[in-house]
DNA sequence: GTCTATAGTCGGATAGAC
DNA sequence: GTCTATCCGACTATAGAC
């Protein structure tokens, strides 16, 4: 009843809107509408990743985007429909940008490797992460989405869980269980998975604070090389 | 202009409402207002632990606290100033439950010691904050206010940055440097000090995806001993 | 498809009686 | 001190013209 108001789910004709057929045109050409939508989603995006789904008004993200109001509404439904497609483009942009080292890591996941083979792909993935986490400002806002949606859960919780936090964690822990030489689905490996990715997370999501903490201005390449081999330090104290 | 639109702060008379005198009855007996006061604080506290500021509605602290929507006006000013009171009330209660490891590491710091003797006492002082964090219910919603405000900032982020988080994070990383080998500020060792609190904290604000995540229905005894482990390793793992 | 205008709701804050 | 009644602004969402 706290979070979840927007939705006065009960009554109501329950309409189904989804993406509007605006791409119906002859010999396939996309009309305008499909770049106005683009806009909207960019301009929510940018949003949603600065402040909640509360904080954020629809108004706000309809200005930006230099369109109406009501467009929201007609390519989107609602204001929650629009949070949710935020949650999958930014769902979809993070696996276009990630899947280099997880899927290495996950290929000898599959057959026998040391634990020293598993201990450097996860350093691998996790540098990458950490990379792909301070190289753009979208991606710190993108950060900062999830990290809002899974600390607070609200109408994105279960796209985002799903999709990019369940298959991380798990990538994660076992990984850390190969190093361990514990079976794949060690609680012990979990609760380090967890506390890893969190330690990396600090730094990216919520930046006054640790920026303050660390009297830094930004987080630069200087910067980054401290986190990875604190990260780094992390990774090469699990033991079995 | 996102988070903090609460404030008109432009206009407006700079009213200077703090605790209204409502204690000066002779013989020093407090009148029945202050009863009423801690009512609305305590559900003010159990809400906010709850949700953000802005999706707690001050109707439903006033409900809560069985008085009526003016009566909050009257003790805290606006929604903002209760909101306050509550990051004052939490820095208070915390300190009183956690100054007895803190005050010791603090202590041994002052003098010459052994790195074996910081990593002791670092660890008495984490052990001593989780277990403090998964006691109650109460401490588990301090902490996820705590949590909320430094990672999205508003009206309370100084209060507890300056009170518990700045002087949580200082101690850590103190710590750390001493057994490390560093001097004090050493940034490696504050680095090192956010992961740390992080890893901590990362199981207890936000219980949903953790919990999720280790497929644990809630944080007991034995759950906390896993946590605890975890950390344990973490400060092994940490060498000059 | 995109707009202007407006409906409907809700939340914070105030006035003033008691 | 605490209440009832009310105001006012802000927000989401819809109706309907173009």
């Amino acid at each position: 009843m706290k979070t979840e108001k927007s939705s006065k789910s009960s009554k109501k004709i329950p309409i189904q809107r989804k993406t509007p057929k605006i791409r119906v045109l002859a010999y396939g050409g996309y009309v305008k509408g499909e770049e106005t939508r683009q806009r909207i989603l960019d301009a929510a995006l940018k949003a949603f990743g600065d402040g909640s789904f509360l904080a954020v008004t629809t108004r706000q993200i309809s200005q930006a985007a230099q369109v109406s109001l009501p467009t929201l509404q007609y390519y989107f439904g609602d204001k929650e429909g629009l949070y949710r497609a935020c949650a999958e483009a930014i769902v979809e942009r993070i696996r276009r940008n990630t899947t280099g080292a997880a899927a290495e890591a996950a290929n000898t996941l599959k057959q026998e490797c040391t634990p020293e083979t598993a201990r450097s792909h996860l350093k691998a993935v996790i540098g990458a992460l950490a990379s792909f986490l301070v190289g753009s400002m979208e991606a710190e806002r993108w950060a900062q989405f999830v990290a809002r949606e899974l600390r607070d859960p609200g109408p994105a919780f279960e796209i985002l869980y799903a999709n990019l936090w369940k298959p991380g964690v798990e990538l994660t822990a076992r990984l850390i269980a190969r190093i361990m030489g514990r079976p794949e689905s060690d609680p012990a490996a979990r609760v380090q998975a967890l506390m890893l990715i969190s330690s990396l997370l600090v730094f990216q999501s919520g930046r006054k604070m640790p920026l303050r903490a660390m009297q830094w201005t930004s987080v630069g390449p200087k910067e980054l090389a401290m986190i990875l081999a604190g990260l780094d330090a992390q990774i090469d104290a699990i033991r079995g």
